[in-house]
DNA sequence: TTTGTTATTGAACGACCGCTCAAAATTCTA
DNA sequence: TAGAATTTTGAGCGGTCGTTCAATAACAAA
């Protein structure tokens, strides 16, 4: 059972993740992985078994990582709605050096994907579904909170407020106003809370 | 000079245009492209030069069509307002069989294609641009009409309708829930005619 | 019909693609 | 340290990619 001094294998996912994101599936060969990660072809295709299993796994190191940053948004927030605000202003005003790409790599593979190839386009839909629950439970916490009103609609707050972030993301990477998209992250959180949502 | 019986370039924009849209640029072959039109590899070069040539050509055929379409909409609309939700409901909710992908080409090239595609990247962000500013034509015309107020903020509205356009494609894409987008529809030209905008 | 011009054809080029696998190197067991 | 198991290596497979171009066909002008 020798299975140490392997490669690390979350600085290789780290890696691809920034690769896939950067350029796409389609555009990001199996040797630019290979070079970016220091790894020949067999080792590669002996952990991920293919460019497609590499992606698949690339997407859900980069959930994962997106769900550890929400929870630190919220935790460090004052309020409910305080610490959702965060986490909108980081990704779209914060996020330069550390991101290859303004948008989410979610809607991007959801974006570049067709449906002949079902299982990575499945696998990227599911993983944005369950980032859009942890929406709706912020929502619910805030709602419980007394930050919302009582009649609240929480999937309809939740849906919009994910379709807002991928719209505001495409729109940035679409023209690059910085400026703009501060102001509507404003609105978008005075009219959260302003009115009645339900 | 002679110079007839050529095909119908019209005809071989529209089929090019249905397969990048569908597949998305990188996932399009020549081979694709020259079963799709018909062609030999030869005839396609000499009319566009290069397969970027014909997808900017694409983006171009599109973005007409979708002006024309937003033209429409307001010519068969009561008002100014009204015109532009039938816009928002045709491509969200009509637009079936008769499209390939529930997304905007224009966003999915800009999701797509990254920096080093820069002559591309251009075209669609310079399209998608000269599409946000037929929404604040329309915007200041419903101003003027009366329909919203005089302090509506007309660069922040149209703005924020193109980013829930844009985001309430890419959510129709990523769930299929079209009972949760014609909810969003409704309550988007709720918010924005009964609140001050500006 | 002849001639000059343009459009179409389809074979094929070199490059790159995702991926395999026998051989070599490394690590674990004993 | 010897032998077994595992991991790493890198050459290279068959295929597809975007593109070219000499040969052919179709056309307009004479």
């Amino acid at each position: 059972m020798a299975n140490t001094a392997k490669f690390n294998r979350q600085e290789v996912l780290q890696k691809a993740t920034w690769l896939f994101w950067q350029r796409g599936f389609h555009a990001t060969s199996t040797r630019d992985l290979q070079q970016a990660t220091n790894l020949r072809p067999g080792s590669i295709y002996a952990a991920f078994g293919s460019k497609s299993g590499l992606f698949k796994e690339a997407l859900r190191f980069y959930a994962q990582n997106r769900t550890e940053l929400l929870q630190q948004c919220m935790d460090g927030g004052k309020t409910t709605i305080g610490g959702l605000r965060t986490y909108f202003r980081h990704i779209l005003l914060d996020g330069d050096a550390d991101t290859p790409n303004e948008l989410c790599l979610l809607a991007k593979a959801i974006s570049e994907l067709d449906e002949s190839e079902e299982e990575l386009l499945g696998e990227a839909r599911t993983l944005l579904a369950a980032h859009g629950a942890k929406f709706r439970q912020y929502v619910e916490e805030a709602m419980a909170n007394g930050e919302l009103s009582e009649d609240t609609d929480s999937d309809l707050l939740a849906r919009q407020l994910q379709v807002q972030m991928i719209g505001l993301r495409t729109f940035l990477r679409a023209t690059a106003d910085r400026a703009a998209v501060e102001h509507m992250i404003l609105k978008l959180f005075d009219s959260a809370t302003a009115r009645t949502t339900g």
